[in-house]
DNA sequence: ACAAAAATATAGTAATACTATCGGAAATAC
DNA sequence: GTATTTCCGATAGTATTACTATATTTTTGT
């Protein structure tokens, strides 16, 4: 099963396409991995094209700069996610085992192939929990949502919501409930693994049970399945 | 009412003690409002020191580093909120009623004076609400943790947690509640200011009653009052 | 085979994130 | 009320970051 999909983003996050040529793969490939090393803010595209034996001025020719290479990822990753809760709950028309698709879907226990062959979804995935909400987190968020570039974010947040409302019709919050569920999914999963004492769930050998219960357990009460 | 308090974070989080001298008080008054001016990865020590009339070396020998800084800065936050839910909480038994005060507490309707007469309340929430979770999202987060970091934020959300199993001895995720009402309480407020398709309530004139409706309605419909 | 596009090599700049040292001013100790 | 810390400011210096510019080589599409 090799899946690959041509996952689109928004235009204005890159300069040159990186998924139409070698060095924009690598770029992309090697930079989720360097991200994951050095953590965001020791990133750099100077050490980020030696890895990859390049140079600065060449990664320049993608990407703006960090921040917008961070939200072209992100943005991916999104993109991707929205694409998996359609191919998964694909010919299903109850809603709540639709909902508890999007869980399982968010979460990560269901393992659709990588979305490229040249990306490492685990690596992605652990990106974005770790460096996701800074994407938004910034001073020039009200242009750059005005850019568009958190349409994916967006668009799959509204389909959840869309879900949510299939459920209960009188939920009266049902787009803050779907932003909720995202955001915990990547907080208790990090809460988890570095401040345990802010959640009730463990992730031991990379089973996710406990946090889709709790999870589902979340979202259900919330709603009054 | 100038109910200014000692409040107190982890010694590691400064080199010399900024409450202690006027320039330490420059320093954190003035910090928090030019974070909140130019945002955290724009703002300097140097452009600080130009700001507050002083230098880098001077700002130096008080904090090692501007993550630091931020560390320090929401640190005091959360202390701060926790002593405002002691406070305002004091010779109330109802755990129901203590609960409804901890969210309003938190999105701050119960507008106690300055936590000191130096520091700017609001400009301090900002920066919370804008920059607070970049404290913990860094690749040293175990370490720092280690060091005691992050003991206000897991006091409080312990003190939360033990509020919502005083009200449901049952309740299986005290602590997950606890951490998702404090993340709550941020993102919806920046969500409505920025992302508004993200969440449901608006927030105009600093009128936070629609965020403490959502709150009070996702918290208990979880606990299950 | 040739033109166009892509990538590299190289160089340069202003700003960032520090560290070190020295001397004077201010607070405090006795 | 002088001595002694402590504190702060001034200055200088370094490696790294975050870019931009341009010229040349390599790859590619036809």
């Amino acid at each position: 099963m090799s899946a690959s999909v041509q996952i689109n983003v928004n235009e204005n996050l890159y300069i040159r396409d990186p998924q139409s040529t070698k060095l924009g793969k690598k770029i992309i490939k090697e930079g989720i991995l360097l991200i994951n090393e050095l953590g965001l803010e020791s990133f750099t595209f100077k050490k980020l094209a030696e890895r990859i034996d390049s140079t600065e001025a060449s990664i320049y020719r993608y990407f703006t700069n960090k921040h917008i290479f961070l939200v072209y990822l992100v943005s991916y990753y999104w993109e991707w996610v929205r694409f998996r809760i359609d191919f998964n709950s694909m010919n299903i028309d109850d809603p709540v085992r639709k909902l508890k698709i999007v869980v399982k879907t968010i979460v990560d226990t269901v393992r659709l192939a990588n979305p490229a062959e040249y990306i490492d979804r685990d690596a992605l995935h652990h990106l974005v929990i770790f460096e996701g909400s800074k994407a938004y987190h910034i001073k020039e968020v009200d242009e750059e949502n005005k850019q568009g570039f958190f349409r994916t974010l967006k668009a799959l947040n509204a389909k959840i919501a869309g879900i949510i409302l299939d459920i209960n019709q009188d939920f009266p919050y049902p787009k803050a409930a779907a932003s909720d569920l995202l955001e915990m999914a990547n907080n208790h999963h990090y809460y988890a693994e570095h401040l345990p004492s802010l959640t009730d769930i463990k992730i031991e050998a990379d089973n996710m049970e406990e946090l889709e219960q709790l999870m589902e357990y979340f979202i259900f009460r919330l709603i009054g399945k």
